[in-house]
DNA sequence: CGGAGGACCTGAGAGC
DNA sequence: TGCTCTCAGGTCCTCC
């Protein structure tokens, strides 16, 4: 499911539920998850929730002595509900919190995780992550000084978490037609002008996306259950055959490494 | 070292 | 209807 925007969506939707109360404890029904849930999760009791924060695709919640780590995977969601209700097939964690609310972590594909870590320094999910695209670590001047002799292709390149954190298939892509950019170039061949525009265009998209509630495909919801609406500007992804917005050419699409690239290939050099 | 590919897991949809 | 195949928003690990 999840990029950036969608990870952010979630964090906002989610943090009034939890700042100010206390997990009363969690629920763990499914343990087996990309890793184990951590042993500190099952044992919690009685926390206060100081801040959620979000770092790349993890979701932060900040405890008194640590923090829960938690990541969506390709399919997973959190959500409020305002009381306990039956769990279904894929409502692998419930967090109870203070005044009957509940938040609840679904995920068909169970690629998502929830792990402990006493702080996020040593945390070795976070450690290796590169900048955060909508900081201004993240420049023009980074991506060209980081394309240099590059010979992977610039899409699966945008996507390497070591490069950039929260930019995933849907926002390669775009971000990549938005900046007229070919995916099927060589990242090394990167001009300082197109560095520029790519860099800024890639924080222009991710920050419309959060502000229409992240892209909804088929499962990602808010935490209110409501759909992210970013799924109505898409220039190209899933638009394979259909013609191009800009030039009325029809969008194509390759694979690259297991993923699918959408582009345009009048609009896209 | 960089880069490519497989692995994890389930469900939806297409095609036969 | 039901089987088989392909595809899906991520990222870690191994292999060359």
């Amino acid at each position: 499911m999840p990029e950036l925007p969608e990870i952010e969506t979630s964090r906002r939707g989610i943090e009034p539920y939890l700042v100010n109360h206390k997990i009363i404890k969690a629920i763990v029904r499914q343990p087996k998850l990309r890793w184990p849930v951590s042993p500190q999760i099952i044992a919690l009791e009685n926390q206060p929730v100081l801040s959620v924060q979000r770092r790349a695709k993890y979701l932060l919640i900040e405890l008194p002595d640590g923090w829960l780590v938690g990541h969506l995977g390709m399919s997973g969601s959190v959500r409020i509900l305002p009381e306990f209700l039956e769990a279904g097939k894929h409502d692998h964690v419930d967090f109870l919190i203070s005044g009957g609310k509940v938040l609840r972590y679904t995920d068909p594909r169970r690629f998502g995780a929830w792990l402990w870590a006493d702080d996020l320094e040593t945390c070795s999910a976070l450690k290796h992550l590169g900048p955060e695209p909508l900081s201004d670590e993240f420049s023009g001047a980074y991506l060209l000084k980081k394309s240099q002799g590059k010979k992977t292709l610039i899409k699966p390149w945008l996507m390497d978490n070591k490069l950039v954190v929260g930019v995933g298939n849907i926002y390669a892509s775009e971000s990549l037609f938005e900046a007229r950019i070919s995916p099927l170039r060589a990242a090394g061949t990167l001009t300082g002008s197109e560095a520029d525009n790519l860099a800024l265009t890639i924080k222009r998209v991710l920050q419309r996306s959060i502000e229409q509630g992240g892209t909804t495909l088929r499962d990602f919801l808010q935490a209110d259950g409501k759909p992210g609406y970013f799924a109505q500007e898409l220039q190209v992804y899933g638009r394979t055959g259909e013609p191009c917005h800009a030039c009325g050419e029809l969008i194509e699409s390759e694979k690259h490494g297991q993923r699918t690239t959408f582009f345009c290939r009048h609009c896209q050099r």
